[in-house]
DNA sequence: AATACATTTGAACAGTTATTCAAATGTCTA
DNA sequence: TAGACATTTGAATAACTGTTCAAATGTATT
């Protein structure tokens, strides 16, 4: 459990945490992510929640799902979207708090 | 010190957090915050680290700057860039290691 | 002052991306 | 199955952004 302060970042790595960045960089996304961080929610509510067009909250979800932020599961007619895992859960939280202190 | 549990983001704080997110969204600005993270370093050993070009590294760093991630110090004709402050230190660090535990 | 070195700046280009709209697909119920 | 509701998909557009190149600025040395 020792903290190594060695912050070599492999190229691949600094790829795939930048894509992770940039997904979470457009302000609609964050908070589409974020509304249903902790609570899984249907596609509609989430657009209504934020005053955003069907459409685009299920484009940003697409991303989102791709990258594995956020996972889907169909529930009737509805999707219900939440975090992918508490890993995500965390730290989005994380990062959101560190604002929050700022 | 209490957790608190809503993670209701105002707009404000949403656009502030997707503006941190999206600089650190490129793959090579990402490295060049990351390289100059614990050690102050000139403009040009950015570059020559990274293999690129001095112009690219600078156009950069004014971004970054922009946005409090590094601070610069003009030191002769060299002008040497780190990471603004301890709380960026550390925030960037802890989502390096969030990536490199997955 | 002139030269060399280090960094910054601006314009221009190519590629990416968020958003909208319309149409298609999936799912339930009468 | 027909119709209503929920979501997805694709194309099209407008805006943004990373990169390059050339020129300008800043700084030290002889």
């Amino acid at each position: 459990m020792s903290k190594v302060k060695k912050t070599i970042l492999s190229d691949d790595h600094a790829v795939a945490l930048a894509d992770l960045f940039r997904l979470l960089g457009d302000p609609t996304r964050l908070r589409i992510v974020v509304s249903c961080l902790r609570t899984p929610l249907a596609v509609s509510d989430i657009a209504d929640r934020l005053g955003l067009s069907v459409s685009l909250v299920s484009h940003h979800l697409r991303l989102l799902k791709g990258a594995r932020l956020v996972k889907a599961e169909r529930q009737g007619k509805q999707v219900y979207y939440e975090a992918d895992d508490a890993h995500v859960r965390r730290m989005i939280e994380d990062m959101v708090s560190h604002v929050a202190e700022h």
